[in-house]
DNA sequence: ATAGAAAATGAAAGCGCTTACAGAAAACAG
DNA sequence: CTGTTTTCTGTAAGCGCTTTCATTTTCTAT
């Protein structure tokens, strides 16, 4: 069933079909209706081939994603493709890893595949070295590229970003002010958030007057087990804290397994601030405090700004949205 | 820059050109050299559109699931595309959601983008009406539609399963052997899988000589918060019990939530055991034993399936694989 | 060398759709 | 009822690729 077999039943030419494919207004609405009429009947769809060979867009939108299985990822996957189908776009959607080697797979893949537009959600996407984000800039000369969590002043390049510095500076401020002392900083990724992030536990140390200690900026492995035992072998030569802020909700589940282990009450002796608010922050008991960076809000805002710039719109470099400090259980003021 | 521009430049015809594209081996060695130059020097990518029009494939999959922020379906998603990606196959992945009508939505939609075959991972896809699955069939008539954790047996409908039946008779059974006499069991979805899960606690009660009782077998929400309140609602009606065989860790969680508000020990007085071996199970104190349904295996045994399908090699209806349980901190022997 | 078989190549006809262009029908004014 | 617009419809030329079929080149065995 194609084009020509519906033209035949409906008694008009394929070009006239073709406009009612295309919602063109040069059709008599009597025709029109006789047109859908047939479409309906026979069941036809047009072939995206033949569609695409002819447009030269699919309406279809590749989505980049470092890894699925984070939850964090796994969620904004979810509400971009929901906010795009929304949008009468399809999306494609890409693991790629952390090897940039497999980026660029992956991106020129999306590429032959002839898509719209790329989002590339998480700061992951960023290099450290400049040069190795040249890729993006490579794919930004074709189609947009949006960046969630990540930035890069660019043509073409359009990023929304929360406010990771902030997040974590006011974060970090409560924990001074709920006289902590040794706040603990635990992370795991050097991507451009994760420099936000830092920048931000730097600011407000600095800000209460607490002295900085390098000491109490650990690396830590993104899993629950490694993580817990790099904390531990730190407190093992000698590492004393009273309160950790963490870059990742999972390294915070990491800090209680260790506090646990080591018979440190939470939130009494240690408090524990984690982020994303992820569904892994209510599973611990008590339930952790942590930083709710709005992932639906982010990836609607992302999908909006590309239905602009497609649309021919013009639409800032970056947007930036603020986040929430989610109190739980894990925080308390102690006094001094 | 299209197959035209490649062949004068090589100095042959688009004909051999699409040769070697396509790996003919009707072509000499010579002027496949020459050509793979011109291709790698010019950055040549062939038009995905005109080569599906001609080849009436995308050498794409449809991947379809409910709901990527599931671990355990994010984690099949992410195994599914790499194992299709070493096979030389991309993936276009649709989360659906639960609603039938959204299923067929997506179903008919990876149709139109002409894919070669579809996934379905989640039992959420076999609905109970058995007219409802017709849906299903009839994508089947038009391409190979492959099943991870359901069963529809029909042509050209192709399932993976893990042996969900004998896991938890199984875990059923050692929660027995360790003397536990009240066992509850929680579970969330009605689907195929979870009906085999079901039956194989009722087989293990029965076997161990525990009488039945309709009471110990509790439906709750999948959010850990709900699932909590659930159970703690339902032992507030005078339920009693020693131990906890969940279908998923997100409900063993909710139960562990459950025992250390109201001060039950564990694993003194009530043993637990969960399913799935997600992340969940290592963040909670003590760690979750819990069923091990080898996700990984279960996905590339599915692609490694779906590619003898598409090569016109017979492979049965059903493969089962088999489950096993991770034992950790909340299960022991109790003296009686 | 040469007939015959095998291998390599090219010309051209699609694949199903969009769209520029031209022509027909309808609408309108006088 | 004619001449002029305006609206609608059809014809045909692509879009970039695959593939059949015919043709040319190369190889093999005599």
């Amino acid at each position: 069933m194609n084009i020509y077999d519906v033209s035949q039943k409906a008694g008009v030419s394929i070009a006239t079909v073709s406009r009612v494919i295309n919602g063109s207004s040069n059709v008599s609405e009597k025709t029109r209706q006789k047109v859908l009429t047939v479409m309906k009947e026979s069941g036809y769809t047009p072939n995206v081939f033949a569609r695409g060979l002819g447009l030269n867009t699919m309406q279809t939108i590749g989505i980049m994603c470092s890894d699925s299985s984070d939850p964090f990822l796994a969620n904004a996957v979810y509400y971009l493709e929901h906010s795009l189908r929304s949008n009468g776009y399809d999306s494609f959607l890409c693991c790629t890893g952390q090897e940039l080697q497999d980026k660029k797979k992956y991106l020129k893949l999306l590429l032959s595949k002839r898509v719209d537009a790329i989002i590339m959600v998480g700061s992951q996407y960023l290099e450290t070295s400049k040069k190795d984000n040249h890729y993006i800039l490579d794919a930004a000369k074709t189609i947009p590229v949006m960046l969630i969590n990540g930035y890069l002043a660019a043509p073409n390049v359009f990023c929304t970003l929360c406010d990771d510095y902030q997040a974590v500076y006011d974060a970090t401020g409560r924990l001074c002010f709920d006289n902590r002392k040794q706040i603990l900083y635990l992370y795991n990724s050097r991507s451009y958030s994760g420099q936000q992030k830092l920048a931000g536990y730097k600011a407000a140390i600095a800000n209460a007057g607490l002295p900085a200690d390098d000491r109490l900026i650990l690396h830590c492995p993104k899993q629950i087990q490694e993580a817990t035992a790099q904390i531990s072998a730190a407190v093992a030569a000698g590492l004393t804290f009273d309160a950790v802020i963490c870059a990742e909700d999972s390294l915070a589940v990491a800090a209680m397994k260790h506090c646990r282990q080591t018979g440190k009450q939470i939130p009494e002796e240690v408090s524990i601030i984690g982020y994303n608010n992820s569904e892994l922050s209510i599973c611990c008991e008590p339930e952790l405090t942590t930083i709710d960076n709005h992932v639906e809000t982010l990836c609607t805002t992302t999908v909006s700004n590309l239905m602009q710039v497609l649309g021919g719109t013009a639409v800032p470099g970056r947007t930036t949205l603020s986040n929430d400090l989610v109190i739980r259980g894990t925080t308390r003021n102690v006094q001094k």
